[in-house]
DNA sequence: TCACAAAATGAAAACGTGTTCATTCACAAA
DNA sequence: TTTGTGAATGAACACGTTTTCATTTTGTGA
């Protein structure tokens, strides 16, 4: 009844506050703002009105006035994926720690992105941007964006983006797969693998890209023979089907490493539950990413470890100095793989 | 160089359009609002002339006008958890075709709330608000949030928050889970199920006591002995130590019903893999939710399904209505819940 | 042509905050 | 007491939009 009514009205301004603590609303506008100058005592008093008039400055009018609006927004084509929500989840915990709010855009499963949606989101300002999407070229972002400068994740390869025009400015982060890769065929090589099949990704992905073409590179190096390269879309039942594809019809192999964990899994249970064959003793099985499901005691997996911790301190890392300062020359985090062994392989 | 300095000076607004078209701004504003009365011939003009500005109306100055910022908050204890980032990326879809973007509040892993953050999160403002946290009553949040309306989930048991005081308004999503699990009890006991175990989700869960409390309940009707109840958290490893130590320190079960999908892989992997027992053979297994993971060939799980499109679809169809209509009565929306049956059972 | 309603228009006010800048205050040193 | 220095203070402005309201233009029927 009248208690909504009232309590509609009741969202506390500044004035309102002012008003009952018997300053001016500027006082407690630097009150809010922990490196004003104010007396110590004045200060508490209008916290303490603040408090109880339930009083919370508004972000929008501050970011009207200061242009920043305190939030990140972050580009990605699946929430679901184990990989993808685990960062968000730590991305936005430790965003939220150093008071940023995580806006979420979803664009769609084939990554492409509908223009309108940049758009949109360029109208809520945010001060950061992490594309997890990774076709939408620094170009494209940059020149939508006024404010925020997009952080890129790149694989390997430091070239990549070098079609971008001069003069966009984007961070980025840089993981080397190498590592990771060469420790996985050396052990699988050690175990006397000879015909290793790349069980692929999303195909407009660059990390897919760039994650098979290290692959080619380091058994080259090796002087192993390529890999049968198996088209994927990083969905298990994509995977489970190219497996089955794989021994019925084409000629089998003797290890296989998928492009991501979940089409791991995919490939184990369409060896194990359809083909009848054992993992790892007639077929290896290397993942990548190291999710939390790869130690699940049904997989057990083998896979290449992107650490998560590191890569969102890094991540986390770039926005603050970007923010603190804007005009700074491009920066790079540099990010190691390493495998992790279990029980797929050996 | 110069270059990025003119892009930043370029952050294109209202009145920089309105003269470059020679119009008035508040053409300029009519023309980004569909039902405002301008000259078609005026508003394509203006329009032409904003995207070649690259000019979006900024989000935080229209949200100071006219109260509503565009944005929905979203209260997760845990991003990684399948079943939530499910929830969360349809629902960010959904959303987002309807114009609002997805605000992500994290809380800890207990379930417990930092009353900072909802302090925090109030200044944004945001146009709704969903608590995916059971443990915040409505009476909290809504004194906390002054213009967005609550939605809770709550199941079966309608008189659930009770407790709350009144003239706290809150849209409540009633899930009816005694379906499903009749069902799955129905079946368990179709298969000379008797000694059934119930694996327990976090303590603070009121899905999971309420779970609890329907199984009990339903086992007593058909004339069944009561469950033997299992600590749990959700996980897979506190699932897989519980189902350890019924088999070695107590007595077994039959059939072990999950509080959720992930915990039942927990219960299937211990069962398989350690203590070598065959599922469904020597024991059934049940799940809740009913998440992607569920139809891998490695579980193949029999699970009580809450169907996310209609889910979603309910969440979304509150959150319009009451944005429609502020001051509606408190609305509910009903969800059935239905056996999907797998492997782990029969 | 006139009268009248309806649609189109722009000036000004409003939203709630941070920041500038000139002023006042407090206090220690001369 | 005087002077000087730095902290504390508040009036006024700025941020970019929507909304109100009074005015002008357009369209329609007599």
């Amino acid at each position: 009844m009248n208690d909504r009514a009232d309590k509609k009205a009741a969202r506390a301004t500044a004035d309102q506050v002012a008003r009952e603590a018997n300053v001016s609303r500027v006082a407690v506008s630097r009150a809010f703002n922990p490196n004003a100058s104010l007396k110590p005592e004045k200060r508490d008093r209008i916290l303490q009105v603040a408090r109880e008039l339930n009083y919370t400055p508004d972000m929008a009018a501050r970011s009207l006035v200061t242009g920043r609006s305190h939030l990140v927004g972050m580009i990605v084509p699946d929430v679901c994926s184990p990989w993808e929500s685990q960062e968000i989840d730590a991305l936005t915990t430790a965003l939220q720690a150093e008071g940023f709010a995580t806006l979420l855009f979803k664009v769609k499963a084939d990554f492409s992105m509908d223009p309108r949606l940049l758009t949109y989101m360029r109208g809520f300002n945010p001060d950061s941007v992490i594309a997890f999407t990774e076709n939408i070229l620094p170009d494209v972002l940059c020149g939508f964006l006024d404010r925020a400068v997009p952080i890129y994740v790149i694989y390997d390869d430091v070239a990549q983006f070098a079609g971008a025009a001069s003069g966009t400015l984007y961070d980025r982060l840089l993981v080397r797969q190498k590592n990771g890769i060469e420790q996985a065929v050396a052990l699988l090589q050690g175990y006397g693998a000879r015909r290793i099949a790349y069980l692929g990704g999303k195909a407009q992905s660059l990390a897919n890209a760039e994650r098979e073409r290290t692959l080619k590179e380091t058994l080259a190096e090796r002087g192993m023979d390529a890999p049968i390269v198996l088209a994927g879309d990083y969905t298990y039942d994509t995977a489970y089907r190219a497996t089955l594809d794989l021994f019925r019809i084409g000629e089998g192999a003797d290890a296989i490493f998928a492009a991501n964990d979940v089409g791991a899994f995919g490939a184990i249970d369409a060896l194990r539950h359809e083909l009848g064959l054992s993992v790892p003793e007639d077929v290896k099985v290397v993942g990548f990413d190291d999710i939390p499901q790869a130690h699940w005691k049904s997989y057990n997996l083998t896979t290449v470890r992107i650490d998560l911790d590191e890569r969102v301190r890094a991540l986390v890392r770039l926005i603050l100095m970007r923010l603190r300062a804007p005009d700074a020359a491009p920066l790079t985090e540099t990010l190691n793989t390493r495998l992790i062994v279990r029980g797929t392989v050996g």
